[in-house]
DNA sequence: GATGAATGAGATTTCATTCAT
DNA sequence: AATGAATGAAATCTCATTCAT
């Protein structure tokens, strides 16, 4: 309505530059601020680190899980691309250079890693059917042993972010040589496993009720006492 | 445990004895709440659940962060215990026996984990010594690689922590899969390992300056009021 | 458990005492500062006229919500020992002396008004129909016109409600008069009434959903906007 | 409505006129949403529903007390309005009809109730000298008491507002027959009246320092930042 | 020695108002 | 002239820690 003087059609958006530019700059701060201080930073630290009010920060971001979700979906997708490219490898070793190259990218991402496989994302089901493709080229060209399933990958990546959560940026190659052992173990030959793998059911169970500390900004209404 | 100097033999012992029944009933109940709320749980809550009031789990615990510390050391106890006995055992298996009986009980003292690899704790120094051992015997029983080291192991252990850490209780046996490809991944056959192992001043750094979260909800230095 | 030293049968509570007499002191300050400024006055201004820290307000009274129902309970308990008391009086009169009794009442604690009866409170239902038992006593004695109802009533609150609302100390005894002209015309000359009463069934609607400004401590996660 | 002084005829008409229509289209939206969420509904959801920019909105009204006021007066001049109709009735009945007039009007536009009769408004004293003159004639043929007065009127004006703040859009009749009873006590027949009016000035300085919910979201002082 | 009430800094979130585009 | 992004003070509520009883 009052429509005002018909714009050129060729501008996107005329106020949206800057715009866009702060979210950019809040998600930029928001990943360095969580990767030193953990998820429990402040969010006043965070809009501080941007160079931004508070109220800039809560117009994109109503929440500060909003903002970690954000930064999660942005990991997630980084991810997903890395998946997708390495389906097309040959010889079925996309899975290891997968497995390799989202370690690497998560060592550089790790504000957000507490949150990253454990929620219940739409992405992360996406993320999982690639993986299970690159598992199933892997089975193919018997990279890997035939009973290795869609949840031990889960677990492995799991197992991953602990060692990127427990070392930072002061070991931040641990995990590599880690890896490696895993693949050995991976490889066909090794002897029959005892335990059964996880179901997926447990997975998605997992994920739709992360354990422990709860998924960090607690809500401010989750506890009540009296007298 | 802990076995204070002995003391006095003045001090009355009945009084003793209560006061060591509470500080474990304390401990107990930190655990407790800990493995299901998180390390950011109140302390409020673990008092109520120890059944004592606030002033005397501050006696015996002058710090949230005491408390954590005493957790943290009531497993490593146990986890050295753990890896004493399997020095003694033969053939070189008790390398593999220690990493699945540690796991197993790290799976049910969930409370403090997050702490649990990642302080410079006394007690982390003896169970990487015994742990030493047990890779020696491993290695003289040509059960693991030679190129194994100390550090792969504290590796390790990071990732099975996050594996516990990931899954809580809804898949609680996660590990034991996992741990199976990983050791069959550190047998002897495997193929040269690209990565070297980080240093051993690499993981003393982590664990004087353990990244991401802070030492937890971080005492806001005891200002005091007036009024 | 831990059953001190048992105490003496007597004494009902050791540090309780200070305990309730701050409860008092953070209710009467509430009261004195929501007379001033409205229900939107801050918790910490509150906290600040009662002498306590906020954390002792919190304790007592988990919500700003909750402070203001404890207020809104104090003066209904007042309100309903006042109609219980004019119950016993003869001639049918009680009705009016109540009336008057609670209307000045309430001048004095205005604190809370705008939610004292627009609340689905237990305590209102038992004003309720001790009102109207009042009104058949009145009814009886031919004070009042045969045809006036529980929901007539209703509304003679609200509107006695909105004069002290709109005055407040500035003209304290403006509702006296006003309550005359109104007992006046329910005597039971008048002519018929040409509008029928509202129903019992909308004024607990209203009850349960009050109209317009949400009953003021807005909930904090009510909107959300994003982009 | 509010026709200001007459301006340059240099200056564009279409112009105006837009803007005439996009101050009108903020008043309705206003009305709207304060008739919803009470007056401390945000600026932003005014601008939304009007379908304009915060800007636009804030340079037709500077202030959101501005826009309460602009509503407030819009009220007003329809009331006086009716109050001037009723003036030419027969019989001395204008008052009755203006108050049942002016009710019903007051219910459809329940927005800014809060602020109608309680501000030091120019429009205030026109109304209550139109009032003053109904009351006259009400007086003069026998209608009502002649000891009632100008501010008993101001009082009633104050009794219905709390009955349409109290219910709301879910009793909207309630007004009705509370009237019906008021105007029978009003009538010459009744025993005299044992409290006196309140004095004019009292009114006055009600208007001018309404109790309760200062001005409402008090405007924090406009305090500035630099950055 | 034990209890739990009190403290107050700090965390998240809202919103009137300004100003670059 | 219009838009809506940015600002930051202020509000509510939490919780580690102390200390009167």
């Amino acid at each position: 309505m009052t429509t005002p003087a018909p714009r050129s059609p060729i501008a996107p958006r005329p106020l949206r530059r800057d715009a866009a530019e702060n979210r950019d700059r809040v998600l930029a701060a928001a990943g360095r601020v969580f990767a030193e201080q953990g998820l429990e930073a402040s969010v006043a630290d965070i809009a501080r680190e941007a160079g931004v009010g508070m109220g800039t920060l809560y117009r994109r971001f109503p929440t500060k899980d909003a903002l970690i979700e954000a930064l999660v979906q942005d990991v997630l997708e980084s991810i997903i691309e890395m998946a997708s490219q390495a389906l097309g490898e040959p010889d079925g070793l996309g899975l290891e250079h997968f497995l390799r190259q989202s370690s690497a990218y998560q060592a550089t991402h790790r504000g957000c890693l507490p949150r990253l496989w454990n929620t219940d994302h739409e992405l992360v089901q996406t993320a999982r059917s690639l993986i299970t493709r690159l598992l199933q080229e892997a089975k193919d060209h018997q990279r890997v042993r035939a009973d290795l399933t869609n949840t031990d990958l889960t677990v492995i990546l799991w197992a991953i972010r602990g060692i990127l959560e427990a070392t930072g940026e002061l070991a931040a190659d641990a995990w590599q040589r880690h890896l490696e052992l895993l693949i050995a173990g991976m490889r066909p030959a090794g002897p029959d496993l005892v335990h059964p793998p996880i179901s997926q059911a447990q997975i998605d169970r997992v994920l739709s009720h992360p354990p422990g500390p709860p998924a960090h900004p607690v809500s401010p209404d989750s506890k009540r006492r009296e007298r």
